[in-house]
DNA sequence: GAGCGCAAAATTGTACACAATCCGAAGTCG
DNA sequence: CGACTTCGGATTGTGTACAATTTTGCGCTC
């Protein structure tokens, strides 16, 4: 059985307004993310609707939802597994990011208002309590959605849902490829770039994006993936 | 009973090595891009696991698959309808191709070698080959495919996924918002664009590639949708 | 004749059963 | 002793039956 903290969800399909499998994609979404789920771990169709309560078809149709977004990898006739992006892959992911974020970053500064403000306040607050608790997976998770809501303050649905997607996907790369003796999570970096945008300096939002960007993806090291891949098969393959 | 080309497939559960649901998916998409499917289009399951001869699981698992490139719209207990993309989802279209595209095109000037230039060559024949015969629609999908071919090149598949799935919404876009009185698909722009391209001319592609797009994009008329919306009822709706 | 309400038909959502495929463990042969 | 084959269990792929929901059509009332 897999170990999975659902997140409050007894029954997925009594969720207000969201389907089964919606609520069942996010939550496993959020497991991802907060790696919860290493990189390369079987997601078993029975396993999970086991752990929901639901059939292998809603289970079926998360993971196809999640296999489109590239959390999920799905093998055909040999099951689901949670994506280990390749080096490739992960230069990718944070290159397409420093070509739309730091643009974003500035429509959002010149779009905020007070109440995007305030809610980035609070996220940052979070994300530093989150720390400050030693809940690493929670600051990881908080740390990615800060990105989205910025991206959310730019109104550029179309864009912002790219990067969502290069967000989650992110957080697989840093399961893979994050080097523990680089810097911690920036959360000054967070700091400033919120203030940029909170007072509507875009150009220096742009650039703090950009910047703390960088410095995500030179703190990563392609070339060997620091954690174990989650599959004892894949581990054991891998000397 | 939907009228479809289904353009020679005739058992979608023995196609090499892609799964039907795939297959299918990508017949519906290709109808949608030639506009043999209008926006707002009912795509009732029942009718397309009778026109393609599998059972409603797999159309299910189709539509799903559209409605997360936003092609097809899935409305809960209602079905599935061929999406039709507001102004604003519109114009945001064109926004992100403009972001996106002159920087892919650069690139592909870069890396393109002579294979590249042939198959650009012989997309841009085949275009001209569909305009000549009075192929609207197959003139219309090229026109497209050209795109993602020129994104291929550039061999970024992460950005390239996102461009494919501009350039398929944008169909729905032009299919909507399309000004007829405006200039015809430029032909002549694709022929300099993959000169540029040929040529390794990198700031001269992304410059023809950014006013080609703003070329497309001023030709839309974001205010008044031209054609009808295939649901009666949305026709009537709208006057 | 217009509007409301209820019931029947049609359509989607979910569960389950069976078929197809893959993986692994024996067993066999060179 | 190692490599190949075969068979059994497990897992995914697909079809179908049933439940839930929406839509449609009829009849009733005002």
């Amino acid at each position: 059985m897999i170990e999975l903290d659902l997140a409050g969800i007894s029954d997925p399909r009594k969720v207000d307004g969201h389907a089964p499998d919606e609520v069942i994609a996010l939550s496993l979404s959020r497991a991802i993310h907060e790696h919860r789920l290493p990189p390369g771990m079987k997601l078993g169709e029975d396993d999970l609707a086991d752990v929901y309560g639901v059939s292998r078809t809603v289970v079926r149709a998360s993971l196809r939802k999640l296999a489109h977004e590239k959390l999920v990898d799905i093998r055909r006739n040999r099951g689901a597994f949670v994506a280990c992006p390749s080096p490739k892959e992960a230069q990718e992911v944070f290159e397409a990011r420093e070509l739309l974020e730091p643009r974003t970053a500035k429509e959002a500064a010149r779009r905020a208002g007070p109440a995007d403000a305030a809610r980035l306040r609070q996220h940052i607050a979070r994300e530093e309590e989150a720390t400050r608790d030693g809940d690493k997976r929670r600051a990881l998770y908080l740390s990615g959605q800060l990105h989205v809501e910025i991206a959310r303050i730019a109104a550029q649905d179309t864009i912002t849902s790219f990067i969502e997607s290069l967000i989650a996907r992110s957080s697989l790369v840093v399961a893979l490829y994050w080097r523990r003796e680089s810097a911690l999570c920036s959360h000054h970096a967070h700091e400033h770039l919120v203030r940029a945008i909170e007072t509507g300096q875009g150009d220096k939002a742009a650039e703090l994006m950009q910047s703390h960007l960088v410095d995500l993806h030179t703190s990563l090291d392609l070339d060997r993936p620091t954690t174990q891949t989650g599959s004892l098969k894949q581990m054991l393959l891998n000397p």
